[in-house]
DNA sequence: GTTAATGCAAACGGTTTGCAGGGGT
DNA sequence: ACCCCTGCAAACCGTTTGCATTAAC
């Protein structure tokens, strides 16, 4: 959710003809200054300090509007919760296996190379996204001190 | 689950140390002919005609038996059931965003390509995983047919 | 003032678990 | 005979929904 602000999403609450209450405002900035990929769980919990009476289906209704106004991005990974990702850039997923931490990664070589043609015989594609499976290495480094 | 046969479940279970029970059997038997990517409720309905005491939560315990075993592994897609392709051999997905039809893809130049420099030092990776999302060739056409 | 959004609580759906009885070794 | 595995039912947990109240326009 980088280069991007508060304007912003008062000019698409009114381009989508819909109101910018005081949540989706907190929500919105609360996306704004995360820089990993949070659940609706945590983005509530986070939230909860700043504002005490919302509720955690509010963040998920607002969520979802986010999701729709192209805001942000769900990411389905493992069998966990649902992420969502406020990087709206082209990259790409490293996810470690043993903390679950999720990590972008950025392969522009990859994003254009061609796909190959049995693939574009399948229909038509939109979008790829590259997940790799992996221990990080804060992981590996708690194991060898295990050792 | 090609090129395996029921004399490998038999293997396995010796040497994992667990039984051979009927219902094992008949879950391997039914992935063994998936040619899909099914969930467990599917596998239960399909098992359910030879099988009618078969329990869904049989099926579940059994599905994450064989995934330890190595037999299946689980798809986490959209934000569905998850799916476990029977699939072993290396390979990607593409997924049609409107009938959620998943597809095997193979791709070895990729699967050879070294991954980028940031990657490699965010920790040791053990597998990638691309997804491909797009409109499958079927719903294409039927889309035509309404215009 | 009108209408959409929120908070609350209850429902939902896929998945997991505790337990007693049954089947494989 | 032993004990793991199954079937049943109930719990579980993330997410969604119905409804009355509240707040944005």
């Amino acid at each position: 959710m980088t280069s991007r602000g508060l304007e912003q999403l008062k000019q698409l609450c009114n381009d989508a003809g819909i109101k910018l209450t005081h949540q989706r405002l907190e929500i919105f900035r609360e996306l704004l200054s995360s820089n990993d990929h949070p659940s609706a769980e945590i983005i509530y919990q986070r939230l909860h300090k700043k504002l005490p009476t919302i509720a955690i289906d509010t963040v998920y209704r607002t969520l979802a509007t986010f999701d729709e106004l192209g805001l942000v991005r769900k990411l389905h990974i493992m069998n966990e919760r649902t992420l969502f990702d406020t990087n709206l850039d082209i990259h790409h997923h490293f996810i470690c296996t043993r903390c679950r931490k999720v990590e972008d990664i950025y392969w522009p070589d990859f994003d254009k190379a061609m796909l190959p043609e049995s693939t574009e015989k399948m229909g038509k594609i939109q979008s790829r996204h590259l997940e790799m499976l992996g221990i990080c290495n804060e992981c590996l480094s708690k194991q060898e001190n295990q050792d």
